[in-house]
DNA sequence: ATGAAAGCGCTAACAT
DNA sequence: ATGTTAGCGCTTTCAT
């Protein structure tokens, strides 16, 4: 297992001269900097990372802290994260809190404090302020994703302003029985994501005076069975609306398949839009408002890697706002009748 | 930032014995141990992972390899792995490599050797015998899950018993007219679990002398979107299957909605089985034959860690069995008259 | 453009 | 049980 020495000899020259010409930094000849290349690829020589990582205060790495792996829209921002970093030649950890509290304080004490990455991707988490302080103190950045975090950059989309796009595009179908399948009081998730996207959908009714029926108003638990069984509920009844509103596609595919099972036709008996995008959202039909959870991963990505550099003025704790785009497909109509 | 040394001072102790008192390993007296630790806990200090890792040669790390993330085959193994991990002090970083060839290379090249992890886990793919013997060379234990590769330890589950379980399930019911929707030649899945799916399945029918139907093996991609265009073609016309044995449960499901639309049902008019027992399975009622990857993720870990034991004996490249069930559900019956 | 030398912050012999 | 010492393998001034 060859080091930089042994390059250097081989090379002729000193180690000083092998890290510049490997790392790019500092003025090497062409000729040289061609000669180490060639020795380091014919040892397989690459540097040690934790030797880097001592000498510079640099890992190279960034740690990413999620609730789940396993919806979608996580999935997709580490995904669209990791490729980002990859580019960059940053590695990325994953920090999955499924566990809960006791998981979650273990991984903010000894893991993202350990040294062992350079920023932090906290994606729709909301560190404590103790954590924050913590990781300002150790001058980590940290960027939030999925909703605004008190002194922390954040990169978030309106979330009263998709729901009530997505409200007003069944209002302006000319429904105005419209239910809400919301999102119950996860603990996992720190956000108040539901309630914004619930506050969104009133706001929307109140507008066009179309007060919200408050029966009509279902918690759920973002997952296809869990829209399924509250779209049950909604249609079961003779009194039932013209159109829902799930805040996540998941349980609006959920409330598609419901609605077939009772004998309704979407859209013909009842539109049904979501949010997302899911992947599996075209192959459903379903109407929904985009976000984009890939590209969310890889800005979060860029704004670190800006705030990483050096020369970089220092962070503002701002919010940016993401884009968002109602996509029309074939689950929503105009109501019968 | 106080490093060791500022803990040994206000400890009234050596930094050689502050690092063994929070390491655990070395002698140190009770009274020490805990006027040290209590002493970290104040500053808030944690060890350097780099230092650390310098020092010793463990990063702490280890690296996982796969395919894709948003399947909730993987996304299940990372989270069996990612938490196994947690429990050890380890961290778990993620190679996803969606982007093929190009970034495949990267990835091995540039970044597993790069001594940032201590061992890799490698899912559903297939290492070439280079990277093999590379991470051999750097006596980096490697483990595979998903299929046997030569020289390497590996967790899988024996696909054509699998399958055969399967089809068995759908012949034992009494069905005759079975039809297949397996895998297509994913470049991305490197090991050919698609091909011997479709062994087991046609080893299954010839067993009962029921030669598998050349028109009746279709091949898909593993998406549900896939699984249903499948089912589709296969329950399209007059002369349909009684069954269909899917080579996963997402195409399983495809399956089972392509029935639906067609205005088939099921168990009555198609029987359905898949593979996997994905989180939805239960939801849709699918008869499959479970396979645990989250537990395969943890097992992944338990193998290598005790290879990382530096007392383990030479480890034996074998391919260690992993458990399979069938569960029965609703989506498969006695074919009708 | 290149080299010499001093660390980066720990850990592990070895001594006591 | 604890301290001393010598690195681990790089990067980075500072010279030249």
């Amino acid at each position: 297992m060859s080091g930089i020495e042994e390059v250097a000899r081989r090379a002729g020259v000193s180690p000083a001269t092998v890290s510049r010409a490997l790392s790019g930094r500092g003025a090497v000849s062409p000729t040289t900097r061609d000669r180490v290349h060639g020795v380091a690829r014919e040892l397989g020589y690459v540097v040690s990372s934790s030797a880097s990582a001592l000498a510079t205060g640099r890992m190279r790495n960034v740690g990413i802290v999620l609730p789940f792996l396993n919806r979608w829209f996580y999935g997709a921002v580490v995904e669209g994260a990791q490729s980002a970093l990859l580019g960059q030649g940053y590695d990325l950890t994953l920090y999955n809190l499924g566990g809960g509290e006791e998981e979650r304080r273990s991984v903010f004490e000894h893991f993202l404090l350990r040294k062992r990455v350079d920023a932090v991707i906290a994606v729709s988490l909301e560190p404590t302020p103790g954590e924050v302080q913590r990781l300002h103190e150790l001058r980590k950045p940290i960027i939030g994703v999925g909703g605004p975090v008190p002194g922390v950059r954040t990169l978030s989309i309106d979330e009263v302003a998709v729901a009530r796009l997505a409200t007003e595009h069944l209002l302006g179908l000319g429904h105005r029985r419209i239910a809400h399948i919301g999102g119950g009081h996860t603990r996992e998730l720190d956000f108040n994501l539901p309630s914004s996207r619930r506050t969104g959908f009133e706001q929307a009714l109140r507008a066009v005076d179309a007060p919200p029926v408050p029966e009509w108003e279902l918690r759920s638990d973002f997952t296809v069975p869990g829209g399924y069984a509250a779209a049950e509920q909604l249609l079961g009844g003779a009194d039932r609306p013209t159109a829902i509103f799930a805040a996540s596609d998941e349980m609006a595919i959920g409330a598609m398949l419901a609605a077939r099972d009772l004998g309704l036709q979407v859209p013909r008996d009842v539109s049904i839009v979501g949010i997302d995008d899911h992947e599996l959202a075209e192959f459903f039909g379903l109407t929904t408002v985009a976000q984009y959870p890939e590209r969310q991963g890889r800005m979060a990505v860029d704004v670190l890697m800006t705030e990483l550099d050096p020369r970089h003025p220092v962070p503002d704790a701002v919010d940016t706002p993401l884009p968002f785009d109602l996509v029309v497909r074939s689950s929503t109509a105009r109501p019968a009748g």
